[in-house]
DNA sequence: CGTATCATTGACGTCGGTCAATTCGTGTGG
DNA sequence: CCACACGAATTGACCGACGTCAATGATACG
């Protein structure tokens, strides 16, 4: 089992300490605008590593703000594969989907222990509705999702494996280093293993790890229990076919 | 080139006898309110088959809505390879993404002669603020997108190529006739060729034709000179592990 | 120390890609 | 009406990437 990262979640008291306020869907509302969410939400929660938020084809009431951890969306097929259809970390909004009151199309399974804050699913078009920035806000959040489901599906559509793989490290050291400005290294930790790199990009376990040989003896990334390593994030990109300067940007 | 289907576009002479009114970003709207959209838009353009609305890189300062005909959104990658990302049919909004003044990040190319309803980009988040309900439909579609982005990443990612295929084909076929309810034939037809499908699925034109032989010798489906054919609708979402019951209310 | 989980490696098979030749279909010009 | 051109579809031969299966290590945990 992936082990957590960055230690025990924490629960702020409240929405004006919410370490996640502006890159969440409430973004958008001042200190003064807070008690519009704060009425709304029906509390926070904590979960430990491995328990489902909610499975493919349950009705589910809630939609969740990721506070601290690590979340996976993904899909079984009747072959029994799995899909990982996106890593949600904090910061992240989930469980919104067209049939909003209808069964979940996708699992929401935590990776690591995970605080969550929770709204009540029923009155959040009401609450959209009545605050035109706050649907604003969830727009600009669809629109960046659906950016990434393009690339993910560019990435699994028009690359091989090494290359795959090589992309989607890029993305979580970027993503990762986005939210530690200051830890300047190339080092971060990723709560996955190699399985989820295989069903988030359409591979085998085994040749995920083969792939991770050939790129660690080409010297350009190395991920071993947890750890993943940048070693030459020029060479890197190029062959991820991943812009350099999103890279560079965060070295 | 395909041939186009449904005969020449046709541009309404205004908002209200819109024939795509109720299934795009102006359904919320009644017949009193569209002004609101009407005063908005920049006018309506007709393009010619193979012409393109935008490229990837180009800043665009327009929004679509496809009133007739059928647009590919696609990219390039630098070892050539081309992945559609999506097929708009009349009805779909498109244009629309995260960086709203930024580069375009995929191309859109007519795969028909089209007729586009065409919006001014910059202002139209301050629509979208002042008119709640588009908003709300806004969302709406894009998580209507969003869905289809994740089974088109499902379907990439976890299927060989035949289920692969036959899933593609089975989407195409509840698209179309969806908007045809009346025409209860189960053939429809497409303006697309092998290769279409092909840079769809992440697979080559070779061996979706082998891939498309193998279904039509099993008596499953059938494309042939861009006329869909659904020969065993039952058997068929079975092996494209497709919800039967969306095959057989389209039947 | 026994168990469970994950990582690693090798042998082997198959799916899908590459390359190239041929056919087919359609439109064009003589 | 036929000859030709052009693109798309079709087919076969061949190959490489990736999957399958299985054995072995490594690591953590009770």
């Amino acid at each position: 089992m992936p082990k957590n990262v960055g230690g025990v979640p924490s629960v702020p008291f409240n929405c004006q300490n919410c370490s996640i306020r502006k890159s969440t869907i409430c973004q958008p509302l001042g200190s003064n605008q807070l008690e519009v969410v704060e009425t709304y939400k029906s509390g926070d929660r904590i979960l430990p590593a491995g328990s489902l938020l909610y499975r493919e084809g349950d009705s589910c009431s809630e939609l969740y703000n990721l506070l601290d951890g690590w979340v996976a969306l993904c899909r079984y097929l009747t072959s029994g594969r799995r899909l990982i259809l996106d890593f949600v970390l904090p910061g992240g909004f989930f469980g919104y989907q067209t049939d909003l009151m209808g069964p979940m199309r996708h699992e929401a399974k935590c990776l690591t222990d995970v605080a969550v804050c929770v709204f009540p699913r029923r009155p959040f078009p009401s609450l959209l509705e009545r605050h035109p920035p706050l649907a604003l806000s969830l727009i600009r959040l669809q629109a960046g999702d659906k950016l990434s489901s393009d690339n993910r599906l560019t990435n699994i559509g028009a690359r091989r494996a090494r290359a795959r793989v090589a992309h989607l490290l890029l993305e979580f050291y970027v993503r990762v280093h986005r939210r530690h400005p200051k830890s300047g290294g190339v080092v971060v930790d990723l709560p996955i293993n190699q399985q989820h790199i295989a069903d988030a990009l359409g591979l085998t376990n085994v040749h995920v790890n083969k792939a991770l040989r050939v790129l660690r003896e080409e010297g350009l990334v190395s991920f071993k229990s947890c750890q993943l390593e940048i070693l030459d994030p020029m060479r890197l990109s190029e062959i991820a076919e991943f812009p350099p300067e999103t890279v560079l940007s965060h070295l």
